[in-house]
DNA sequence: CTGCACCTTCCCCTAGACTGGAAGGTCAAG
DNA sequence: CTTGACCTTCCAGTCTAGGGGAAGGTGCAG
């Protein structure tokens, strides 16, 4: 598979694998006797992992972390537990962060729906926030 | 209130003040003789505004929305309405996704946590992931 | 007078995650 | 043989939300 349908395969740009091959989150691609490079399908299972990921939050240094203990074959196995327990403390923290936000996002628009547009007071810019 | 007075009594920095004039956030501000920038307190207020809108995870981009809807003399209250729906429309989206790879992170680590620790002092390949 | 804290503008730097464009190679179709 | 859609590398720019620091003006205390 050629890397402009291995992009569209995962709804990304070429530009991105390219991207994402330079920082490491790819494996050095095979290349065809032309040069082109040249894509299997593990590579569209891990860029689905790393679409996922990154819609999640996570930054591609994360992720590349992930996916570094998955292809290491040799990893000294405390060591994987730890970066893995370290992910997993991190998504924990991400998580509570997220979920608090979103109960003061929930809270200033529940303020909005119950409030009368022609009460808003002006000199608080908007009673809602 | 010059603008280290200001910035120190919404708990920001003078470069950030500066910063959302440049952005249009703030208004062009009125300067003393000497030039110096003076603010009143509508500015403290706006600057609270913008404080508690970056706390509910707004943009600059939506909060300068915001702040010119009032600027010209409108109630923001319904697009700001609108912008908190879809924050938490967003919001909801990345704390399912976090916690669905929480899950599969969670998974790998239970697996590697689950392996022999004495097997893994050697160079044993981590196989688990 | 000097020191010091404050203020001014100016421009560059950061990180994270790309995106654009230039300059050029490859290949199947018309 | 040329066109057009691919592909290559490399360098540069974008956006976000500021931060760093230079070079210089201001104003008060000692």
């Amino acid at each position: 598979m050629r890397i402009g349908e291995a992009a569209a395969a995962v709804g990304m740009t070429t530009k991105t694998l390219r991207f994402y091959e330079d920082r490491g989150l790819l494996p050095a691609a095979q290349r065809a006797a032309n040069g082109y490079r040249s894509y299997g399908d593990e590579t569209i299972t891990r860029l689905d992992f790393i679409r996922r990921s990154r819609g999640a939050g996570l930054t591609l240094a994360q992720i590349s972390d992930i996916l570094h203990i998955r292809d290491a074959g040799q990893a000294p196995c405390t060591h994987v537990s730890d970066l893995l327990a370290r992910q997993l403390k991190d998504l924990d923290w991400q998580i509570t962060e997220l979920v608090a936000l979103r109960s003061t996002v929930a809270r200033f628009h529940d303020t909005a729906a119950a409030a009368d547009p022609a009460a808003c007071d002006s000199k608080r810019i908007c009673s809602y926030l």
